[in-house]
DNA sequence: CCGCAACATTGATAAGCATCAATGTTGTGC
DNA sequence: GCACAACATTGATGCTTATCAATGTTGCGG
């Protein structure tokens, strides 16, 4: 397994980091290599119309969680599609999967999207 | 000619608009597909870490401009891929470009970065 | 236990992208 | 005008990704 689709090993970026192994070295001026392809790796979570538009739908229901069923419609996408979209969202530690029964609840991650923003202005 | 390569047409977003032509129809709830689109375009550009790292060298630079010749060696690429990716975030509406004499001066359009941190939150 | 419904996963395919080598363009100095 | 320096552009190549069809998994109602 471990098909490295690219999207893995993000949640260390957005989740409360208990050490120095994350962000800049303190002093540095500039990004460095490993630190920009983690950044780069929630942006790149952000670089597709369909993903914003989930993101978009789930922050705006008023229940603050959809299922698949109810997102699959209005963005004309086959089931399996949206179910891709929504687990690199997941996995970029923007939104959070909660199984209920047969249906599986996504919500808003509280707080991602501002830390996700902070990224830009202090970059 | 207009190769379309996927990153044209952004700057609208990022410049003052002077109508409504832009952004959700004002009572719109969730993103609608050509405006998700175009949002998307921005996030495209910033979905690599070499990028992330030009924009971060732009920004820390005292002068508050780079030249090619200054970005080629601290990524470690080739001089056509380093203007390749400026070109991009230039179409982007990030850098700005300036060309004096034989170089190049790339420099940070601003608020940009702040602008596109806003559209993060305001999903 | 059986059938079904809601998702997830796999495999395949076409489109997109990052990179480089080679070449084109443009400004400077002689 | 000539040679050179700084960038930009083109073409080619390998890797990544978005999408779907088919299949697997899991929970619920009978």
């Amino acid at each position: 397994m471990l098909r490295h689709n690219g999207y893995m090993d993000l949640l260390p970026l957005l989740e409360p980091v208990t050490d120095e192994a994350c962000c800049a070295p303190a002093g540095a001026p500039a990004l460095g290599a490993e630190e920009a392809k983690r950044k780069a790796l929630v942006f790149k979570a952000l670089a597709d119309p369909n993903r914003l538009r989930l993101l978009s739908i789930v922050k705006a229901d008023a229940s603050g969680e959809s299922c698949v069923c109810d997102l699959t419609e209005p963005l004309n996408l086959g089931q399996p599609t949206v179910s891709h979209h929504l687990k690199i969202l997941v996995d970029a530690g923007l939104l959070h999967r909660e199984k209920r029964g047969t249906w599986a609840y996504y919500s808003l991650v509280p707080g991602a999207l501002e830390q996700t923003a902070g990224l830009l202005t202090s970059l």
